[in-house]
DNA sequence: CGCAGTTTTGATAACTCTCAAAGTTAGTGG
DNA sequence: CCACTAACTTTGAGAGTTATCAAAACTGCG
């Protein structure tokens, strides 16, 4: 076990990642990218559970998802807490905790998962020396900016069944940007975390999981889905009404 | 009156400006400083439903406010905007439409507003060789990342009167920390753009305000808002129960 | 196999949306 | 300066959707 590890690691390298494109390394030259390649620390996988920052923590590290799902989240003061995120292989975390010097969510993994830590001064280093570098963590950023804003967006729909609806549509054209098939994949997190996450209650997303398998749009077991009607989910997430 | 604007106009840099705290010139050298004033175009004021950008423009430029509100709002394929944000003095605009290099959203003026233009090929230029500048962009960026953080939370909230009241939480401490009275403060939003801010219905934001009023944690009037009694407000932000 | 946690289902109540109309403000032109 | 219009805001009544409470069904795990 331990020799698989400690094999896994020396192969790891920014040079042999399966989402270089889709992380910083996207457009380096190879020396470039030796140069990124030291400055960041690959921990063993994390399992279902862990945190990998707490709110309040000091912030250091930028996180790179390798494999698996992390969530953000928010923690009130009442201890309701709010998702701010589900982040698949390739999204960037702790963006939010530079301008404070300390993070303001907690990052807690869904499912076993690795990571990649950046830490954040020497990143900041090195990008000086590499254009290519800086420009790609602008994009990065920018994209988890965007990303963010499809939260919003799922967010200020009026209606339960559009949120949920554009919530897997999204999350098919991620899996499909990423090369997985777009209509059928794995949801990582519980019933309980997605309504947090689409401002709803448990028992009206379990609720609508059904009504859209009995209006035929798609087929759930558990966390297994499959859309059988891609057309009739984009009505559901941009129409008012019912069918 | 040209006259004015153009006094101004020679008047208006970077050195002088009233909010280069809260901006990019925030720690640099005043040599590093007139490199960046250098790059920054200041256009005339826009006034009330100018548009700065539109989604589906090329993107070229960040932008800075410097006075006035502007808003930022999504547009739907089925028509409904969705308000993604309203931005002050120091907030910066644009930051999502790197990675697809056109922009996402449209960007329209809510009152007088006068922006800075920084045209982001030349930014990255610049910020090449002016570390504090980099690093100042980061914290900038990192700031509105966790604005964003809040409009998410406020949309997260189940009930209408926790989200106006966490709203005026929070633009009271933007105020505040921008030194403005934290109880007293105008509005530059219509009832209409507020209300799809916070995901509710003009009618049930209405009738909030003169419910908060009636309650006495604050006096409305318009746009007018004086926060007569904080705690109260914050109870009505975190707690689910009702007085 | 049994237990704890999660998910589903059901019934009810409450909140918010929708529709409708009156009241108010601001801007325009006579 | 006032009247008028258009846009915005407030208020009211009713319907609908979703949250809440409660309990059953299911899953995963020891």
């Amino acid at each position: 076990m331990l020799d698989t590890f400690n094999v896994e690691k020396l192969r790891q390298s920014c040079a042999s990642c399966s989402i270089q494109e889709l992380c910083l390394p996207a457009g380096l030259a190879s020396a470039d990218l030796e140069r990124l390649d030291r400055l960041v620390n690959r921990q063993k996988p994390f399992k279902r559970g862990d945190v990998l920052f707490r709110s309040a923590d000091a912030f250091n590290n930028l996180f790179v998802v390798r494999t698996g799902t992390v969530k953000t989240f928010h923690q009130g003061d009442d201890g309701v807490d709010q998702i701010m995120g589900f982040h698949y292989p390739g999204d960037i975390i702790g963006l939010d905790a530079i301008h404070a010097g300390q993070h303001a969510c907690t990052a807690e993994c869904l499912e076993h998962t690795s990571v990649c830590e950046l830490p954040f001064d020497r990143l900041e280093e090195v990008s000086r020396e590499i254009p290519g570098l800086r420009q790609q963590l602008m994009k990065i950023i920018s994209r988890e900016m965007a990303q963010e804003h499809r939260h919003l967006l799922i967010l200020g729909k009026r209606n339960a069944h559009e949120r949920l609806a554009v919530f897997l549509l999204g999350l098919s054209s991620r899996f499909e940007s990423r090369g997985f098939s777009p209509t059928e994949f794995q949801l990582s997190m519980s019933r309980n975390d997605l309504a947090n996450y689409l401002g709803l209650a448990v028992e009206t997303v379990s609720r609508l999981f059904t009504r859209f398998q009995e209006q035929g749009v798609l087929d759930v077991e558990r966390k297994q889905v499959r859309i059988t009607d891609m057309d009739g989910l984009r009505q559901l997430a941009g129409s008012h009404c019912e069918s």
